[in-house]
DNA sequence: CTTGACCTTCCAGTGACTGGAAGGACTATC
DNA sequence: GATAGTCCTTCCAGTCACTGGAAGGTCAAG
């Protein structure tokens, strides 16, 4: 199957498709003329790249879940292991933009947002409002 | 005062404060012998960047708060606008890895993560498991 | 036979830095 | 004055994960 069916079952642009046989994660088969040919099971480690990065894995750590992904033998310790490290990276990110969040939360609800030219926004960014 | 100096005083890497020449954003003066000479002013805007990158503005909203910063005449309005967008983008963000960060539990306490080659994370990502 | 959609490769750009090489300037010590 | 070490300069390249665009080949429909 040509590289646009493959890209809309798998929920992926063909120049993303391209971009992942270039760095080496999913070599197709040539058609005689040239023409990338996706099978079935292509599309399927597609679908799975596309909800691995979507869950927000590195193409690298895509890299590593695929190949357990396709090894038979493999521990699902050890994809356990990749999921536990991602899931507190998540934890911990959203942890610093909440914190964000307050901070920005403050300083729209304490700026007027008038015509006047003061501003805390600008006060507190400067440090004027103290560290 | 040299790169060095201000980078420490403002928080930043003077490699950093040389990219911001670069794109524009503080232009220092310059010694007799070619180094880059610091105003305390310049370092008072060096905060300000670092205080707004830090807040998760981009380089270019920056660009906008400092213009606004230097602006005596400016409204408080356009920089409550710049950071209430601000705002709700930090919100979707943090609601976006609050799902995923949902996906991603349930998929490890799923995980018997034993030596069984059987990974219902795995089976999860690549669609098995419904999608 | 032409149109248009699809495919190919290759090169360049994004954002916001960061690393490193090659070389000049300054300070302290011998 | 020589030397060492730290700081500074510029410039080029790399990061990550694509994305855009140019130039050209292929295919199906009308």
């Amino acid at each position: 199957m040509n590289i646009g069916t493959a890209g809309e079952r798998a929920g992926l642009p063909p120049k993303t498709i391209r971009y992942y046989e270039d760095i080496g994660l999913l070599v197709p088969e040539r058609q005689e003329n040239g023409y990338r040919d996706y099978s079935d099971d292509d599309v399927h480690r597609l679908r799975f790249l596309q909800r691995s990065r979507s869950l927000g894995f590195s193409v690298d750590e895509c890299r590593q879940l695929l190949s357990l992904y396709g090894d038979k033998g493999r521990e699902s310790a050890e994809v356990k292991a990749i999921a536990e490290t991602k899931l507190a990276e998540v934890q911990r990110k959203i942890e610093e933009l909440q914190s964000l969040r307050d901070v920005l939360s403050h300083l729209v609800t304490h700026c007027h947002g008038d015509a006047r030219p003061d501003c805390p926004i600008l006060d507190e960014l400067s440090g004027k409002a103290g560290d």
